[in-house]
DNA sequence: ACTTTTGTACTGACCGGTCAGTGCTAAAGA
DNA sequence: TCTTTAGCACTGACCGGTCAGTACAAAAGT
């Protein structure tokens, strides 16, 4: 077996049950069972625990960023931001289990450097994009574009992991229709 | 000392140490010693880890919920909302720690029987006012009210950690702002 | 008297990390 | 052609430390 294809294995094992039980639960031991994998060979291939799970870190956000980067255009910045949603809760619909980490683990400590490169890279898009609003004159001048970003992004998150939770079968158009809802202003 | 002065104690010290490290990262000598009580005492009053965090958990959700309730009042279903997000923003701006533990924790199967408690009583606080703004007409009939509650649950918790993490010297008002803000419509 | 707390010592299960060794393929040497 | 060596990926038993929970006797509170 080629060592790509271990790590791959290793990987989805990890964020399947770290999703369901946090970092510090889930042992080793259980991710190289649940890979089919020896424990000696996650070792072998990551060093240690926090570096597997830092690697994981690095590799999702990375793809969620990229995601979110290829949703968020638009005629109008209204336009680009509902993309970007969608384009959010799609990614997580994938990768649902992700989900779960990033909010439970996303503000410790120990993952600065990767929360930092998630505010940089995926909440950027979101911040972006209202920036954007902003200049079109569909926001006041002095929103604060980062805390909004963050506030979307976060939204869309919680609704994700009780969608999946509670109502899996229910269509993400659905979803998406409640969220846009909400941010364009028809509470008014 | 009486009873209740110890457990409130030891609530005090083990939310701070949980929702820096996590649940199970958190030993019961790290929390006995930071309430200045000693290990068995914390099992006298608690019988095992699990049964202090859930009475913990319980507590706490108890008072947001009662937070919430009150909060939640004003003349038109929109004023209604905005106070509640304000409710949940000073609530966690004196719990701060319980944003973190609630955020990290919420999804775990394992408390389950809290997060019904949450869901019943502190998200039917913004389910309950949504459907007051659907009957005065300021929404789509509809709307689904549990998803949006969710939703806007979510992003007020979230940006609270933000905040707290980030720029903590921050006035409330105007994180309250900008989360109005994206709530009535000004973005269209 | 009765409840609660303390401090210390202990147990046993569990867990991250290690390491000597296996299996295999392919190049190097004869 | 046959043998040896090299190197990579993987294995699983094992080790040392950690931690929830227990035991208990003495002290403090009420």
């Amino acid at each position: 077996m080629s060592r790509a294809e271990t790590r791959s294995k290793v990987f989805a094992a990890a964020i399947d049950l770290i999703a369901e039980q946090g970092y510090t639960a889930t042992t080793v031991d259980a991710i190289a069972e649940r890979a089919g994998v020896a424990k000696g060979t996650v070792f072998y291939n990551f060093g240690s625990k926090e570096a597997l799970f830092t690697a994981l870190l690095e590799h999702s956000i990375e793809r969620l960023a990229q995601a979110l980067r290829e949703a968020a255009v638009g005629e109008s910045a209204l336009a680009a931001l509902d993309a970007t949603v969608l384009g959010q809760l799609t990614f997580f619909e994938e990768y649902g289990a992700f989900a779960r980490v990033l909010l439970a683990e996303m503000w410790r400590t120990a993952w600065q450097e990767a929360v930092a490169k998630l505010r940089a890279e995926a909440l950027g898009v979101y911040a972006a994009v209202l920036r954007r609003a902003v200049e079109e004159g569909l926001a006041r001048e002095d929103l604060d574009t980062d805390t909004a970003a963050t506030a979307i992004f976060g939204m869309v998150l919680t609704v994700t992991i009780e969608r999946r939770a509670l109502h899996p079968e229910r269509p993400l158009e659905h979803t998406h229709r409640t969220l846009v809802e909400l941010l364009h202003g028809r509470l008014r």
